[in-house]
DNA sequence: TTCTTATGTTAACTGAGTTAACATTATCGC
DNA sequence: GCGATAATGTTAACTCAGTTAACATAAGAA
């Protein structure tokens, strides 16, 4: 005789929901699972989500929130722009590796289609946007060549891309720091590696 | 009343499970999907594979021997060493956007624990060491000191990393190749972004 | 108060993974 | 050739997941 109506059944499997994510990861959450946790009914999720991917919506969207956040806070507190992009990396690597599974989830397959969930577009391009912007710009405000601007992207890309797969390597234990350095060195060795200039022949 | 022992269901069973991998990724692949497809009973892959993972891993291995067979032939065919790494990302990415769902199958959290499956694990070392030698081996034969080898290796890594970010980002459609450029000189083009000294402010 | 909506329930359906118990065919030692 | 044994196939069942329909009750607006 579970009580009706206890009012905070959509925050509490919300909770719930990130607690398995985080040990599980999305395979391991099932919203039957969630519903016996929660102590209700194993139809009752489906009042107030959309289905599994729904609530996987809802989790990504939060996991967005929280990486943006993040790596705007970085953004915000360095000056100069090598330096800026060094740490931003540093930052996004670090996120995927304190949050593997938010990571996978909000970059990886399991991730429910934009299309379907607005909010999550929004959320994602504000992420992106968030990182593109911090690495574009550049400390002198002087106007840019078209071809100069092209560059400027082309390296946000690249810098980005780097990012993105050191912290795929990591969390997927395909790379590690060696025994005697700390993550956070390691990593930023590993974006430094591709800045210096390897003009060897 | 299918005929018993028609002697080939598990290679047509492999064969099936490749065709739905490569359209739908491995959520979608269901053994007893396959069963019925390959006109057997629902019980029978079992015979023949360990279960979902076992035919996963299957497919995988298949995967990582194409995979390093690919970036083999291009390791050996650029003689330069810096041409080499670059081509060598570039077939990297290569491979992952021609085979999407095997390259997240043997990268990806899909992938049955290598623990499991000696040779599995077997697959993926010789990739993984194929992409290491083609990366670290220099040009000239000098015998390195530790510092230098330390740093190739890093090197290494970090070239990786880039062709695996690149690759990644590609795959799942968070980046895209302008539509004036052919996604090979796209990629090119990101993999030399860093190579060339950024050496502004 | 009564009508509507939100939120909860139970029960059912589908499809997946897996295993057990059983049946048939190959194959190998004799 | 023949019989034991292993290999390979079958059916039937069990568990668990996602999802939906039909129903019940509580809250709030008209």
């Amino acid at each position: 005789m579970g009580k009706y109506h206890h009012g905070d059944v959509r925050n509490v499997l919300l909770q719930k929901a990130e607690t398995i994510l985080t040990e599980e990861g999305p395979t391991g959450l099932s919203l039957r699972r969630l519903a016996r946790m929660t102590g209700v009914s194993e139809a009752a999720p489906y009042r107030h989500f959309d289905g599994k991917d729904g609530i996987l919506a809802a989790v990504a969207i939060s996991a967005f929130e929280r990486f943006a956040e993040q790596l705007e806070t970085v953004a915000a507190n360095v000056e100069r722009h090598e330096e800026r992009i060094m740490k931003l990396g540093a930052a996004y690597v670090g996120f995927a590796v304190e949050n593997p599974q938010h990571f996978r989830l909000i970059f990886g397959r399991e991730r429910p289609p934009l299309d379907q969930y607005p909010e999550l577009r929004e959320a994602a391009d504000n992420a992106f946007d968030v990182l593109q912007r911090a690495v574009t710009s550049v400390d002198r405000k002087a106007e840019m060549t078209l071809s100069e601007a092209a560059t400027a992207y082309n390296r946000a890309l690249a810098a980005w891309s780097r990012a993105h797969g050191i912290a795929m390597l990591v969390i997927d234990g395909m790379i590690a720091p060696p025994a005697d350095q700390e993550l956070g060195d390691f990593v930023l060795g590993l974006l430094a590696e591709d800045l210096i200039a390897p003009n060897d022949a």
